[in-house]
DNA sequence: TCGGTTCAGAGTATT
DNA sequence: TCTGAACCGA
């Protein structure tokens, strides 16, 4: 290329990266392997278009899922180009859908201050539904009806679009319906409805769609995997006829099907928009060889991939070490020595993450981690915006900006609490529907000692409106919190320091908020700018904020593999390895789900830089019943030369589970067991257990034979007694829980 | 309005 | 087994 600024940061590619970045004219899909420089390559084409004048800042939409990975593509990007990268269209599929609905709220449908409800708002919008709709709640779980309600968002269906076959179907329907009329007429959306919304804004508005088509030279976007529906379609309308997409994914990365993901979109892509560019990055810059040769062994397990294999020329490194733990709690002990093992040697411990497949297998490893004093940090839980105390002063914010609200008046109208009952609310609830107003276009109307207490809610309300006139942001924010009575509600709580801590790290958040420079969008006739008290709710919805505990310290790092997307870590603790945790007992259900689990292991695998410990326990507690496991077959994918067994000799086992594919199960019995006293630890089952059986004479892997299923292995056992059940893998009838006491079953 | 009891549910998660 | 939410009585 003739432009020398754009040849400077070209010459840190490799050569397939530098020819995806220019490739030039026409659609390209990238398929990037873990690693492989994903993000810089979606950067450097950023900053390699916009250097060499192919298009302006203004021309570019780049596209992610995170908040995080904007942010890294806007920081790399500022890096790269003397330009300010926070005018330019960079930003989530919602934050980006916002953006163009708040420019065209009225084209949209929407109030000038809509507001976003988030997941917790809009399940408590649901609840409040259902309730005023007299609707039996057990039979139409609040959950169930969300989930509804978003899957068929997510396929980009309105309620009239969604087919119901039968009664039940139908109902929901009608929530679905009725739920979108509470929402319009509170001037609220959800985040599906943000990316529905602009897409019929765009779809239903020529004039509109053309101008963004025209605008818009080149798409980019990051993780194409995990593009639902909506967001594939989305992506649809902003490509014109002269724009050019650019898409960056890994089929093998695909992990998040459960939430609407479609893999498959990238092959529609492919042939829709008739891709000719497919460029593979193949070479990995994280991991050593073994580390790698495991994780393509693992996936080569995969049929239906796009096909990749990773490669390092960073050497072989050290063998993947495997260990085979009596229980849980022995696996955790381990996992604790193994780790003050590498803290003297010199290994931080902000560079040694323990990956678990689900949530509740993290309590035993807190407990063991805890219990030795080491530092550890877990990913995951409560995020600063989604705090009960900062939810309250959010809807008393939202009340100023929208006092039709009725969710935000719910939630604060009583808190802290000022006498107005859920009774003097069901009353305001039936007033306000009567009357057709919202429930503080009503307060006024009731009578009696609720009817002053509401009278004098909306009385401080209005009064917080006028005060905080002509203030900015932040003084609004610390206005609210005090003039509320939020602060000194917590004052007189026990547990109330931290909560005050975080209302006034608020205020900071607000002081934080930047405004967007002016956007030509906001140029176009009928575009309003946002306000900044608008700016702020929006951003506190869209991105939820930090979720990891206190930074600064060097702990180790705990999380889900799910969590673990996208990091890396020189050493990774993978737990759990064990049928029915990883793989997932539920995932068997699913279409494709072996598939899907097996990816989330290469995942897995790939977070790794150095060294790699895989760790599986022959006994471990799970809801209060102690279950015997097979050690996970994602483990006999491996390439047996490049594991190191720790501790126990090397294994000596058949394919005792096999798969319900493959017939060929001999009466191989599981690795072999260690000694009963090890059980000592955590089980309240009788010793004849540790020799593989729960004292009921079946051992895992064993052959049996039901009446009605006919023949089958048992794969797992737990409980003991009249209690014991098996789980039995059938040849023909699928894989059962059975309790022994009542299944009669033939041993083989 | 709090605090105790009861009950269901317990897979992965971003916006 | 353990947790969180919902519910009831003082």
């Amino acid at each position: 290329m003739t432009d020398r600024p754009a040849s400077g940061f070209l010459a840190h590619l490799n050569e397939r990266q530098r020819e995806a970045v220019t490739l030039v004219p026409g659609h390209v899909l990238v398929l990037a392997g873990a690693g492989s420089g994903k993000t810089r390559v979606l950067t450097t084409r950023i900053a390699w278009l916009i250097s060499t004048g192919q298009v302006g800042a203004h021309g570019v939409l780049a596209v992610t899922f995170t908040n995080k990975a904007a942010r890294e593509m806007r920081t790399r990007l500022s890096a790269m180009l003397p330009i300010e990268p926070r005018g330019m269209w960079i930003g989530t599929f919602h934050g980006l859908a916002n953006r163009l609905l708040r420019a065209h709220h009225r084209d949209a449908g929407l109030p000038h201050g809509f507001q976003i409800l988030d997941s917790q708002d809009q399940l408590a919008a649901i609840k409040r539904l259902l309730r005023t709709a007299g609707v039996d709640e057990d039979r139409f779980q609040p959950r169930a009806v969300q989930h509804f309600i978003n899957a068929a968002k997510d396929e980009g269906r309105r309620a009239g679009a969604v087919e119901a076959f039968d009664d039940h179907t139908r109902r929901m329907v009608e929530l679905y319906a009725a739920y979108d009329e509470q929402c319009q007429r509170e001037g609220v959306v959800d985040f599906a409805e943000l990316l529905l919304r602009s897409h019929e804004l765009l779809e239903r508005n020529a004039p509109l769609r053309e101008h963004y088509r025209n605008r818009f030279r080149h798409i980019l976007v990051d993780e194409f995997q995990d593009t639902n529906a909506l967001q594939y379609e989305w992506l649809k309308l902003f490509a014109g006829e002269h724009s050019v997409v650019f898409a960056v994914g890994d089929d093998d990365q695909s992990i998040y099907s459960f939430r609407g993901a479609r893999v498959a979109n990238m092959t529609t892509f492919e042939r829709e928009f008739q891709v000719r560019n497919l460029v593979r990055l193949e070479q990995n810059y994280r991991s050593h060889g073994n580390i790698l040769d495991c994780a393509n062994a693992l996936i080569a397990h995969n049929s239906a991939r796009l096909g990749k294999n990773l490669w390092t020329d960073a050497g072989a490194g050290e063998p993947v070490r495997v260990l085979e733990a009596l229980s849980d709690t022995r696996e955790a002990q381990w996992l604790v020595d193994e780790i003050a093992a590498l803290v003297a040697e010199g290994w931080m411990r902000s560079d040694i993450a323990v990956l678990y497949r689900s949530n509740a297998q993290s309590r035993v490893l807190e407990h063991a981690l805890f219990s030795a004093g080491v530092p550890y940090r877990v990913y995951g839980g409560l995020r600063f915006f989604e705090r009960a105390e900062i939810k309250h002063a959010l809807a008393y914010l939202r009340l100023l900006d929208n006092p039709d609200d009725d969710g935000a008046f719910l939630r604060v109208a009583n808190f802290p609490a000022r006498g107005i009952g859920a009774r003097t609310l069901e009353a305001l609830q039936d007033e306000a529907r009567r009357r057709g107003t919202s429930l503080h276009g009503s307060a006024a109307a009731l009578t009696g000692a609720g009817g002053t207490r509401l009278a004098a809610f909306a009385q401080l309300l209005a009064r917080m409106r006028a005060e905080v006139q002509g203030h900015d942001l932040p003084a609004m924010v610390a206005h609210v919190i005090e003039a509320s009575g939020l602060i000194a509600h917590y004052e007189t709580e026990r547990e109330g320091r931290e909560r005050i801590e975080n209302l006034r790290e608020l205020v900071n958040a607000a002081a934080a908020i930047e405004t967007l420079p002016e956007d030509d969008a906001f140029a176009l006739p009928d575009a309003a700018p946002e306000t900044p008290l608008a700016t702020f709710l929006a951003h506190a919805s869209l991105e939820a904020g930090d979720n990891q505990a206190t930074e600064g310290t060097d702990a180790v790092q705990m999380m889900t593999v799910h969590s673990a997307k996208g990091l890396e870590f020189d050493a990774v603790f993978l737990t759990g390895l064990e049928e029915g945790l990883f793989p997932h007992e539920n995932s068997s259900l699913e279409a494709r789900g072996l598939e899907e689990e097996r990816r989330l292991m290469y995942v897995a695998i790939t977070r790794a830089r150095q060294r790699l410990y895989l760790s599986f326990a022959q006994t471990r507690m799970l809801y209060g019943h102690t279950r015997y496991n097979l050690r996970s077959r994602f483990i006999d994918e491996l390439p047996a030369g490049l594991l190191k067994w720790l501790g126990v000799p090397a294994p000596k086992r058949g394919s005792a589970h096999g798969s319900a594919f493959d017939p060929a199960l001999s009466g191989m019995n599981g690795h072999g067991h260690g000694s009963p006293a090890g059980l000592r630890t955590g089980a309240r089952v009788p010793a004849s257990a540790a020799a593989g059986g729960n004292g009921s004479g079946f051992r895992i892997g064993q052959n049996v034979a039901h009446a009605r299923f006919g023949p089958g292995v048992v794969v797992a056992l737990e409980g003991s007694g009249s209690d014991a059940r098996a789980q039995i893998r059938f040849e023909q009838a699928g894989t059962k829980w059975l309790a022994l006491s009542v299944a009669r079953l033939q041993t083989l």
